[in-house]
Order: C-alpha cells, then structure tokens, then sequence
DNA sequence: AGGCAGGCTTTTA
DNA sequence: TAAAAGCCTGCC
C-alpha cells in the first residue's frame, strides 16, 4: 500500500532521532516497525512516498495515529526566523523530516527508564531482550515472529535474575517497581494525557528511577505533550555552547519539544565530530 | 535547605 | 579507558 504524505517525513531522520527503540532497518530499504501489540514495514520511495506493508483499517486505526500524520509539521517549523534564531534555523532545516511519534506511554516510561546511562545499542538490546523474556509472541505480515512490548503484567512477575538477563543492571528494580505501581493502580499514565505537562512531569519523578530528563521524554514522547523539553548532556552542552544568554522557550512554546529533537538531533548526529 | 561528589551495570568506541 | 538521551544516596 503505498501513501503519498505531504508534510515533512523521513524514515531515517525519525529512526535517528532517539526517540523509539524497535525500529529495525531490513535488508530491502524498510524499517520492520514494533509498537505495542502491532508490527509493520514502511519504506520510504523518495521525500514524499512510502509503502506501508499493512491493510487500510491498520494504517487508520494505528499507523496514522503513531506517525502524527494529523499534524503538520512543516507548519510549525515555519515558526523558526533565519535572522533571530540561525542556529535553530539551521538545526531544523538538516533535521527536517524528524515527527514526534506517538508511542505508548507505558512502553516509552520502561524504555527511557532503562536508557539512563546508556548508549542506544545497549537500550535496544535490553529491550528486545525484555520482549523476549515477557512479551506476547505474534506473527507480521511477512510470516515473521515478533515479541509485542509486555505489559505491566509480565514485568512485574519477572524475578530479579530475570530481569538482570535483560542486561538492565542497577535499573532493574526502577523496572519492576513501575510495573507494580502501574499494575496495582497506584498509577494511571493514561490520565496524566489529561494533565499539564508541569503535571504530568511532577507525577512522573515519584516512581523510583524516574528524574527530570526521563520523565520529560515520556511527556514528550509517551504522552505527545510537545512543549515538554527534554534536557540531556548533549541539550546542555547546546544550550551552552548556543544559547549562553538563555534559551528562549516562551517563544516556541507550545512546541518545544519539536524543536528540542531539532537541536539534539542536529547537535549529535552532525556537529558532536566537530566539537 | 539545597548543592554536589560518588556510585551504579554494562556496552561501545 | 572514558563516555553513554541519569538517578539515587549521603554529606556538607
């Protein structure tokens, strides 16, 4: 099935991004994507091209809806003023393509709380094996076996042991403390939807292992909050090195967040050999 | 009280 | 050997 989509989107860009951990470049050019129960294959044609290796009622009920293909994202990068803001001007002219997913909540809170101290390699690789370990088993469309992310559920009945086979060392009791949390009902992700992304962020630095860098990826990335503002080692040596009078927030809000993955992407992925 | 050093598992380059 | 999309604890 292919769709054409008129609005910044680029496999590579996203895939790049740091933003989701199971997109798996396939030996024919696509991505083998997994989000929650659900796995698809997109390949991108050329800018505005992909082949979406699923049925109409998926890319409606899910696809659609995870790649934020309601938004335009070109729209809100035209707020950005080559003559004010050059070096966000020239971040968000390279990193175009890069779209604000919408994952899961629950999936995004494990998968950052796993990612502290870590290089992504090492996040996807204690992921898959978490998904090993608990995950539901399901078959895509190319006849393939995949492992759905678990639930709540199946990580909070993995022993300690178990749970260290999935290489997440110290992190292993964040792991199983929010599973238990999130399953005994001591905490509903979905209503922090619903909440002010200030909020959402205070509720979310109470589960254990969970600080401000963590729990703004999760607004970001989990709860599609897009002025949540992620601030990492390499935000920091950005608005360092780039903003030393002070980054001016107010003006992007409320799409900080978008223009955080601009930035951090332009500065790690381009400019880090550099520097 | 609030800031800061040190520790934490393991992988990657 | 240092650094990696950090956070927690204990000390001052």
């Amino acid at each position: 099935m292919i769709k054409q989509i008129n609005d910044d989107f680029d496999l590579e860009r996203i895939a790049q991004s740091g933003q989701c951990f199971r997109w798996h470049p396939q030996a024919d050019g696509s991505y083998r994507i997994m989000h929650g129960e659900a796995c698809v294959y997109v390949e991108q044609l050329d800018s505005m091209h992909f082949r979406f290796d699923c049925d109409e009622v998926a890319f409606k009920e899910v696809w659609r809806d995870y790649f934020d293909l309601n938004e335009s994202y070109s729209a809100i990068r035209a707020r950005v003023d080559e003559e004010s803001d050059p070096f966000l001007w020239r971040a968000s002219e390279c990193e175009k393509g890069i779209r604000i997913l919408r994952q899961d909540p629950w999936e995004t809170l494990i998968s950052f709380i796993i990612s502290q101290n870590r290089n992504i390699p090492a996040i996807c690789r204690s992921i898959e094996l978490l998904a090993e370990a608990a995950g539901e088993e399901a078959e895509d469309r190319r006849g393939r076996m995949y492992r759905c992310f678990p639930s709540a559920e199946a990580v909070a009945s993995l022993t300690q042991d178990a749970l260290l086979r999935c290489k997440l060392g110290y992190r292993w009791k964040y792991v199983k403390s929010a599973a238990e949390a999130i399953l005994e009902g001591l905490f509903d992700l979905e209503a922090l939807k619903d909440v002010t992304d200030e909020e959402a962020m205070a509720s979310l630095v109470q589960l254990p292992g969970v600080g401000p860098k963590v729990a703004s990826c999760v607004a970001l990335f989990g709860l599609h909050q897009l002025d949540a503002f992620p601030v990492d080692t390499w935000m920091r040596k950005v608005l360092s090195n780039e903003y030393p009078q002070g980054y001016p927030f107010e003006k992007y809000s409320p799409y900080n967040g978008i223009f955080q993955q601009y930035l951090f992407a332009y500065y790690r992925n381009r400019l880090s050999a550099l520097k």
